[in-house]
DNA sequence: TAAAAATACTCCATAGGTATTTTAT
DNA sequence: ATAAAATACCTATGGAGTATTTTTA
């Protein structure tokens, strides 16, 4: 599973459009639909309903877009941990 | 990022050693290296020191490992819960 | 017929394998 | 000399793009 198909999904769980999800990731439509149907492969359960000029989530997805954020935050917040580290100089440690 | 590299890197740090890793994914030594660069290279750090016949977590890499784990056991929960959802019927849902 | 998603196809990047080299003891 | 990781190289898969078709309002 790709943390980047996560942030896809819960883009697109917001825009409720396919091509505007595109769009705000500079990829194209056809890539959007891909990133979800392997999201959906894995899971092995349908995450949108597309009809009528809407798309919805599932009521798995739902359930799974709670976690797709709460991985894609922890993601985040490591990058954002191990970027702090270091930063500053450790002045009283006086030795090893 | 990659969660099954992510997997990855949390075996490797049990085992400390590449090669073990490998077979425990029935994969090849090189591609546990590979996999472990795609992660160094994405968070900009060193996870692993390696030197004289063993391996290491570096500093950050103990921080990621933190996060590493959260973020699998994350995904488990959700592919858990979906798993369950609609398993039983609803018997006293009467009506939509 | 219009707007949006799915599909078909093509191409290229890269993940993963084999084999070899390097490194450290 | 040995054990283990890194590297070089090759191949095949699949991710991403373009163009087209399908769908539905």
């Amino acid at each position: 599973m790709n943390i980047e198909n996560l942030k896809t999904f819960i883009t697109l769980s917001e825009l409720k459009n396919f091509t505007q999800t595109a769009d705000r990731y500079f990829i194209v439509q056809s890539t959007v639909t891909n990133r979800i149907m392997e999201l959906e492969k894995e899971l092995g359960k349908k995450l949108f309903i597309r009809n009528r000029k809407n798309v919805e989530l599932t009521e798995e997805g739902q359930h799974f877009l709670a976690y797709a954020k709460r991985i894609v935050a922890l993601e985040a917040s490591a990058i954002e941990e191990l970027s702090m580290l270091h930063t500053f100089p450790r002045i009283f440690v006086s030795e090893q």
